[in-house]
DNA sequence: TGTACATCAGTGAACGCGCGTTCACTGATGTAC
DNA sequence: TGTACATCAGTGAACGCGCGTTCACTGATGTAC
């Protein structure tokens, strides 16, 4: 048995040290799924790697949650959860700007990747194809991206203007992304293209850089 | 066996006739791909299912295809054609507007129909998972594409700017269809709302609507 | 035109394989007294 | 504190299943003469 001594303190209720393994292992067959559903999809990943992955065997996956599908759900809230943290909060209290917010989005590093990235990239096509829960989460995501961007627009204009404006900007976020990683493989040239491309592009859109 | 007597004319080469066979197969072949890995993605559908679909034993693929993987670059060529031809000429010699691409391409219709629509919004996060084969495929869809918009955005600016904004216009499209389908499930209002952002935004960001 | 032969697209059974899930069992954790 | 018992997270063998691919075979297409 693995994992099961992470905690060592014997104080407190009896029964926290249990609570503790469990949690634990939870949280590794979470984060090994998330990251490798953002590399290779959840139908490209099997429950018995993740497993592993995590330090268990196959079986142990099914005393957590009730399906594969379930951890799929999980996994992406836990992935989009991460990186809005990521960029949204890199410290207390610290609001980034639009300029920040792209530059991490549309670079190189974050199109290279898929693992540690933004899960909506990483899976946005995807997404339709799993039930409600997984859904939900997206949704979940989506919108705490688009009110950070909603922030850093500022409020030259009227609410629902800046609000749309915002998820034109995620969604063109997630497009460049994903449309930089598609041709990563046949046309390098052109993912940093896209890159640039979209990212000064929605710079202007945001207000950047406008010369009047 | 079954689509053997599609040509009836003798007459030409009588090679022509196996030709005619063969090629009507493959064409089934790849038409039901297209449609069923846009519908539910590559590795959501099995070659059996595809062969039965265009009439054949699921056998049949491995006269004209080396393996899965070359159907489905062949299938998403074939989609990305087919959806490119549908929106750049609907007449001949006919060049539809910026607004008129994006009526289309941020229509609910399109949201609402994976397997008809375009194969670069229903695969845009799939694509990298796959090989180089299926990357120069996507290039190429992409490319069309924004040649069409770029032609659609005239000439007021730099060539270089124009293809930028051609670019992020088109990862945009991608982006917000695919973002306004993974939110329809869970939260179908988010999901028009996100359609008819995009749409508005990328408008303006085309020229379209200016107030000035 | 008529006949004997060759080709090869398509058939369908079979291949090994890995999938998601189940389940009887283990043994450390935690409880009762 | 010490001992007998209960719980249940995790193990690992086994389940049925569908996957992509192979291959000996069929039989209509097409060729040679």
């Amino acid at each position: 048995m693995r994992l099961q001594r992470l905690d060592t303190e014997k104080g407190g209720t009896a029964l926290k040290v249990s609570k503790h393994r469990l949690a634990a292992n939870r949280e590794a067959l979470v984060q090994a799924a998330s990251r490798l559903f953002r590399e290779r999809g959840v139908e490209g990943v099997g429950v018995a790697e993740i497993c592993r992955e995590a330090g268990l065997t196959h079986g142990a996956l099914y005393a957590q949650f009730p399906s594969k599908e379930a951890l799929a759900a999980e996994a992406l809230a836990d992935g989009l959860a991460r990186v809005n943290a990521l960029m949204t909060a890199p410290r207390d209290g610290y609001e980034p700007s639009l300029g920040e917010y792209l530059d991490f989005y549309l670079s190189r590093q974050h199109r290279d990747n898929l693992g540690a990235g933004c899960a909506m990239a990483a899976s946005a096509s995807e997404i339709a194809r799993h039930g409600e829960e997984v859904s939900a989460r997206f949704v979940e995501g989506f919108d705490v991206l688009v009110g950070a961007v909603e922030r850093a627009l500022g409020t030259t204009e009227g609410a629902t203007e800046r609000r749309q404006r915002a998820q034109a900007l995620v969604a063109a976020m997630v497009g460049g992304v994903a449309a930089a990683r598609a041709t990563a493989r046949a046309d390098p040239t052109l993912s940093d293209e896209i890159l640039v491309a979209v990212r000064r592009v929605l710079g202007e859109l945001g207000g950047e850089g406008r010369p009047g």
